[in-house]
RNA sequence: UGGGCUAUCGCCAAGCGGUAAGGCACAGCACUUUGACUGCUGUAUUCGCUGGUUCGAAUCCAGUUAGCCCAG
């Protein structure tokens, strides 16, 4: 029998994977990641992938499904990963996803690596998003039946060997179908509620995230026009990212965007929106998945941020872990420090950080 | 010190005797594993102040205050 361990959140999805599995005859293990510090004051936040509420939650229905339950603690590689290359980014004038890192070194990385100690053959999540072997042998991540959950552009970084190693059943139901399943199966979390947020921010307060760990908010400054007229002081510049409308307290009588932000000199440039709207990008830390390179006359879509469309392309390589995304239509607010993920049909290509 | 102009929500701004448009900002909700974008909803019993005319005024009149401009 295949063993497989379960990163269990609390939440439906995952308890439905846990659940999925061990109908289909895998020997199960439920494990919560323990990623924060003890004196947290997050850790009783609910709505979270990894809040602690998570342990009473996933500890209950592992109790359900009669499977073994473990709390993993990965506080010190939480923090070594995660959360200090989040503020560092911040900190450097740009917009990181943090759930990719934590993807790929902590769900991935770290949670693989100690399932295989404990002799596991595989590791599951309740992503949305399936795991598919292509014909040139490679391991990829395809698209999620249920297309608005779909969650592949967090895990386009993952490694061949993770693939592998990885099973995602959630991926081939509609989320709707999902809480049917957990709902029949009698699971206690069939009407939690779906989580967000980055999961260590209190109420989406990032800044305030950053200000507690470091007591700055990035770069003192101004909100400046593209013609360098200065608007007014702003709150540092760890506050805003391109393409930012909310939040800037700017009354120009129409809205106005974050056009860019320079650390050095602590502006925050603002401006029009059409400006936002560019057809290229550079990409580097470059990920191949179903491709094990980019085709440069083939036609791709990408998507450069979670939610948005993704829109056809084309990839050139400037370097060997840089690249050119030509897009066929304007992209707005393309951010350093997001991700840019390259498809090929309904599947993964590869992907990389954009850098401008 | 004369002459003129302007004072309406945090910012801008309609209104010109009939019972406060709109934009921006802001807030809430929705969406969301990025406080992005987006969408929806909300936001002046009150028009610098004091009186007056009128059935009725932000709108007319008088005075008053403040700011701006031109003459000094």
């Amino acid at each position: 029998m295949k063993k497989v361990v379960v990163g269990m959140s609390g939440g439906v999805d995952s308890s439905v994977c846990a659940y999925l599995l061990k109908k289909q005859g895998y020997d199960v293990i439920g494990v919560t990641m323990q990623i924060w510090q003890p004196d947290d004051s997050i850790a009783e936040r609910e709505g979270s992938c990894c809040g602690i509420s998570a342990v009473t939650d996933a500890r209950r229905v592992a109790g359900q499904l009669d499977i073994p339950y473990y709390v993993m603690n990965f506080r010190e590689e939480f923090k070594k990963y995660v959360t200090d290359p989040f503020i560092e980014e911040y900190m450097r004038g740009r917009t990181p996803n943090p759930c990719i890192v934590c993807n790929r070194y902590l769900k991935w990385g770290e949670l693989l690596k100690r399932s295989r100690e404990l002799g596991a053959d595989y590791i599951a999540t309740g992503h949305y998003a399936q795991i598919l072997q292509l014909d040139n042998g490679r391991y990829t991540i395809k698209k999620s039946e249920s297309d608005t959950k779909d969650q592949t552009y967090v895990l386009y970084n993952l490694t061949q060997d993770q693939l592998a190693h990885t099973l995602m059943p959630v991926g081939s139901y509609e989320k709707t179908e999902i809480r049917r399943i957990a709902q029949e199966a009698g699971l206690s979390v069939a009407h939690k509620k779906d989580s967000q947020d980055i999961c260590f921010v209190n109420d989406g307060n990032y800044a305030d995230f950053i200000r507690t760990n470091t007591g700055s908010s990035g770069t003192e400054g101004n909100f400046v026009t593209a013609d360098g007229e200065i608007i007014k002081r702003h709150e540092g510049t760890v506050n805003y990212t391109i393409g930012q409308r909310k939040g800037l307290g700017i009354a120009l009588g129409h809205p106005v965007y974050v056009n860019d932000i320079n650390v050095e000199t602590g502006d925050v440039c603002v401006g029009e929106e059409d400006v936002l709207f560019k057809t290229t990008l550079t990409a580097d830390s470059i990920s191949h998945m179903g491709a094990e390179r980019f085709d440069e006359n083939e036609r791709y879509t990408a998507k450069i941020r979670y939610s948005q469309n993704s829109v056809p392309c084309h990839v050139r390589y400037t370097d060997d872990d840089r690249i050119e995304v030509e897009f066929e239509r304007p992209v707005r607010a393309a951010t350093p420090g997001q991700a840019v993920v390259i498809y090929k049909d309904d599947w993964i290509a590869g992907g990389g950080t954009i850098c401008r």
